[in-house]
RNA sequence: GCCUCGAUGGUGGAACUGGUAGACACGCAGGACUUAAAAUCCUGUUCCCGAUGAGGGAGUGCGGGUUCAAUUCCCGCUCGAGGUACCA
């Protein structure tokens, strides 16, 4: 190897190297204890991969690396989410196969991946959108459909079991998961038809078709998840989501709620991502009440109308309800209003219908309602209470009714200041007049039996009081809504599904996998029908017709870590023995947009293949780290667009103007940031940062960047154009991407590497800026020719044999220190402080000349995670023949870090006065007296007595006297 | 609105359990080497006062507090990022 750091013939034989002899293969019978550390799969899309991407997966794979050295034997995967709406969508506009432009993105992909010098163990590569993958996909599926949850269990149950009860004792008393109350006995179920049993078990299982309201998206042609809308419209695409009914099939995630609330609490994540999931579950503590209509004229002579439902978390304020609020869908909506407020009611409840999600919400606070004309009668007070129908209860919360309380909830305050109608304070505290009085502290007044007591008592008595009068239960209700699963699309997962008079069965797990059959076009059929209808001779072998819907996104995802452990196990999604080695992912890099997607879906797959038995820990991934985002950093050029910049100068400045400004505007002036008062006379615009450097223009290289720019004029500042900046998204229309590539050809993967993790802490989002980047190259530089042993007169290309002496005690500590540092930085996730420790290290080691193999050793290997080409490379010229990845991790020795002086400021009652240098060894004895000593013979105590000495290890000695 | 996190030089950031704020790097300024460029090395670089010295003062978004000692802990604000929202 020559003199000089040639980044690209290291890299390239190390990487090829690597790849030849499978170094990171990873055994699944391993004496060594076991680490894995995963990477969120990326979705192969069209534009490749840029240096946001890396940034986690070379976090996880310094992390990885380190793991090895320390005698771990590491899983580190990497796959592809590879089914999706893009590849889809572009499908649909050029009738390329999905299958094509996925591979393809995946091979772009990859190519890029290995430029970087991971240590994936590529013999255990996903893809979701592989038969081979996805039949275990379609398995868990069919496990779902014929599991229901049993809260009494605390767990999932096979289907079969619910029937055997069924049959014995209908089911009454369950308490199991379900989509609504049904009441039937053992004779009631044992007389009914396979259809309406198939019904009735539809009800109870974990994946369940349903007529449901969902968010459909026309213009995609398909329906979403809760997590794939924001604002009414759809996270691909921004296109308008509206609510409609439809039989879908669904994922029963809310028999889940609870346990996926508590497993949150065992988790090592951070808390904003827990919060996300907390308030995504959304569990609110609280009571039903029932409230009997009054008997009005209609009640009275027509079918008796069942009590109205209501949930509140608030039952203390009972005695403050002044009227009822039904949402617009809520059943009894119409059946209870007058004749003389029908119309009225018929008319609000048609234009609430058609007002889509995203108008809803962005009239959130423009009030509107009517009255039914039907009067509810307080539980307790038996007085008579109105009943309103409004938008602002949902119908997809609690039991789609509340009871009102406007003195305490500013919604309801809104509402009856609007229609005038009585507001009664039941907790002091507020002021009811100006608004609600939300807060859950106060003591109750204006309330009966809840007089005089504390919001919380009041809360615990009012439901005791409920309870017992049989008016209602205590309750507790989630946010969490059940996940639907299907997809109106071509790619993506077929359902294992095929019907039958109708009612859906299962496949056989025998017949799997499903295949994604071929098609001619990728657009629903002419009917409206999903893609896979267009596919010729969709059914089973006995012609029943198949499911036409895909599965979603997060189907893929959701279990895909468990694969890993097994990738080639035909028999089973993860065999027993594989399972109970690797457990769980020990540590997971990922972005936090995934909270209430993927990670909570993997969270509920995981609890429910636990309690089938199928895995052994209860949830996936037990830490967590999120990194940051890059987000680009556009540069711009000033334009000149209203006056003449000379032209201005006189007038407005008088001053002469620069010189060789153009007489007009007939060609494009560019002028340079910091020229006084630029700002008031120039646009921005977005300049391809390629042809900047350091924020100075490269003209040159800008009258080539566009045809209309050859012939432009520039005003510049001390002989340079000075570019302004400013933190964007990375995106191909602001000139502002950066290719991990680009970098790697011209300072090579290493400096890529390290100066990625020098950027700042790894969960922080930071804008890309290359400036830095030539700092990290020139340690690396440094660092081999330390290594290679050069010298300005030293022209040949061999390189220096190693210093065989002893290592000194200064050298010892520099790199025991190291040694500390770097273990400490690794195990807190710190990679920045890492890799500042480093350039100190290989500073202080230069400047002492050391080549000695002793201390070049330890240092190579600490440096192997960070810059592996490198180190390797430096291995093998320290004569290992064996790769530097099982090498072991060097151990750090106290003794060395320890000086024989050290300086203690001292300070004298708050003031620092002198300077005393003393052995650190000293305990704080001695170290007191031989301050005091110090003190006296200076003259600073005269006569006093200190009160007290307070020595701080390392830092300061402060004297109060 | 509610929840979570954050704010430190010209810039990215460091300071781990309160203990010499600004490590490390960029940038900038000056210098060495070179015919020159590249590369490399050295010195300085929070701000203000002071003579370019010795020295002094201020300083971690703002205002208070606890402490011998606060970037760090507590209270009250301002601004920013993310999450979430008629969820009763």
């Amino acid at each position: 190897m020559g003199k000089n750091y040639d980044f690209g013939k290291i890299e390239q034989h190390w990487r090829e190297y690597w790849q030849k002899n499978k170094t990171f293969k990873a055994d699944n019978t391993s004496g060594k204890p076991k680490y894995y550390v995963l990477d969120m799969f990326p979705y192969p899309s069209g534009a490749g991969l840029h240096v946001g991407h890396p940034l986690g997966y070379i976090a996880s794979d310094i992390v990885a690396r380190y793991k090895r050295l320390k005698g771990f034997n590491v899983l580190h995967p990497m796959g592809y989410d590879s089914y999706g709406l893009p590849a889809e969508q572009y499908a649909i506009q050029t009738g390329q196969h999905p299958a094509n432009t996925t591979e393809r993105n995946i091979n772009r992909y990859r190519e890029q991946l290995d430029k970087i010098g991971f240590s994936f163990d590529w013999d255990r590569e996903i893809r979701t959108n592989s038969p081979e993958y996805y039949k275990w996909t379609q398995w868990v599926f069919i496990r779902l459909f014929n599991s229901y949850y049993c809260y009494k269990a605390g767990q999932a149950r096979p289907v079969s079991e619910l029937i055997e009860i069924f049959e014995q004792q209908g089911n009454e008393r369950l308490h199991i998961a379900q989509s609504k109350q049904l009441n039937f006995t053992a004779q009631e179920w044992n007389g009914y038809n396979e259809r309406q049993k198939q019904e009735v078990l539809m009800n109870y299982r974990l994946a369940y078709l349903a007529e449901t309201a969902v968010n459909w998206c026309a213009p995609l042609g398909t329906v979403l998840a809760n997590d794939e809308v924001v604002n009414g419209l759809s996270v691909r695409g921004g296109h308008l989501v509206e609510r409609k009914m439809m039989k879908q099939w669904s994922l029963r995630i809310t028999a889940y709620a609870e346990r996926l609330l508590q497993g949150l609490e065992t988790l090592d994540w951070s808390e904003s991502m827990k919060e996300i999931q907390r308030n995504w579950i959304g569990k609110s503590i609280g009571a039903t009440v029932n409230f009997e209509f009054a008997a009005a004229d209609k009640a009275a002579t027509e079918a008796v109308v069942p009590p109205l439902e209501i949930f509140t978390t608030r039952p203390d304020t009972v005695f403050g309800v002044t009227f009822m609020v039904l949402s617009p869908e809520h059943p009894l909506a119409m059946e209870i209003s007058t004749e003389e407020q029908l119309v009225q009611v018929g008319k609000y409840i048609a234009r609430t219908k058609n007002r889509t999600e995203r108008e809803r919400q962005a009239d959130v606070n423009k009030i509107s309602g009517v009255f039914t004309g039907a009067y509810v009668i307080h539980p307790f007070t038996k007085k008579q209470i109105p009943v309103y129908i409004s938008d602002y209860v949902l119908m997809g919360y609690g039991s789609g009714a509340i009871m009102a309380v406007p003195a305490h909830d500013s919604r309801d305050y809104r509402f009856a200041k609007y229609f005038n109608l009585p507001i009664i304070e039941v907790v002091s505290g507020g002021n009811i007049e100006q608004e609600a009085f939300e807060a859950k502290d106060g003591i109750l007044v204006n309330s009966d039996f809840l007089n005089g007591l504390e919001v919380k008592d009041a809360i615990k008595k009012a439901v005791e009081k409920i309870e017992e009068s049989k008016i209602g239960i205590p309750k507790t209700n989630y946010r969490l809504r059940d996940a639907i699963f299907s997809r109106q699309r071509y790619w993506g997962e077929p359902f294992p599904v095929y019907y039958k008079d109708g009612i859906p069965y299962m496949l056989d797990e025998s017949e799997l996998p499903l295949e994604l059959p071929e098609i001619d076009r990728y657009l629903p059929t002419e009917k409206g029908e999903p893609p896979l209808a267009r596919a010729v001779n969709w059914r089973t072998a006995e012609g029943y017709p198949l499911e036409t819907s895909t599965m979603p996104g997060f189907a893929g995802s959701s279990a895909y870590y468990l694969r890993y452990m097994d990738p080639h196990n035909n028999e089973t999604l993860v065999g027993e023995q594989a399972n109970e080695y690797w457990r769980e992912v020990d540590l997971y890099f990922g972005g936090s947009e995934h909270a209430t997607g993927h990670l909570i879906y993997s969270r509920f797959w995981n609890k429910f293949l636990y309690d089938i038995g199928k895995i052994v820990s209860d949830e996936p991934f037990r830490k967590m780290l999120n990194q940051g985002m890059i987000q680009g950093r556009s540069n711009f050029v000033y334009r000149l667009n209203r006056k003449m910049y000379s032209e201005y100068l006189r007038e407005e400045r008088n001053e002469e103007p620069v010189e060789g400004i153009p007489q007009g505007l007939n060609i494009p002036v560019f002028i340079s940031k910091n020229i006084p008062d630029r700002e008031k006379f120039t646009d921005p615009v977005h300049v391809d940062i390629h042809i900047v450097d350091n924020d100075i223009l490269d003209i040159g290289k800008f009258r080539d960047w566009r045809n209309d720019l050859s012939n432009v004029h520039f005003v510049l500042e001390d002989d340079k154009y000075v570019c302004g900046w400013e933190v964007e998204k990375m995106s191909k229309s602001m000139y502002n991407v950066q290719n991990p590539d680009e970098i790697v050809e011209k300072y090579g993967a290493d400096t890529l590497r390290m100066y990625e993790m020098f950027l700042g802490p790894i969960e922080q989002s930071k804008p890309w800026d290359t400036k830095g980047i030539e700092g990290v190259f020139r340690f690396l530089k440094k660092y081999w020719r330390l290594i290679v042993g050069s010298s300005d007169s030293d022209r040949e290309e061999s390189v220096l044999p190693f210093d065989e002496n002893s290592p000194t005690p200064s050298e010892l500590k520099i790199i025991h220190n190291l040694i500390r540092k770097i273990e400490d930085d690794i195990n807190r996730f710190s990679f920045n402080t890492a890799v500042s420790s480093f350039m100190i290290a290989v500073n202080d080691l230069a400047d002492l000349n050391c080549r000695k193999r002793s201390i070049i050793e330890p240092l190579t290997i600490l440096l192997a995670p960070f810059a592996p080409h490198i180190a390797e490379e430096v291995w093998l010229m320290l004569g290992h023949n064996e790769t530097i990845t099982y090498a072991e991790f060097p151990k750090y020795e106290e003794k060395y870090t320890v000086e024989s002086t050290f300086e203690y400021p001292v300070s004298f009652n708050g003031k620092t006065r002198f300077t005393l240098s003393l052995p650190l060894e000293l305990d704080s004895a001695s170290i007191q007296k031989a301050v005091l000593e110090d003190m006296r013979s200076s003259k600073w105590l005269e006569n006093r007595t200190p009160k007290k000495i307070i020595i701080v290890p390392k830092r300061i000695i402060n004297i109060v006297v």
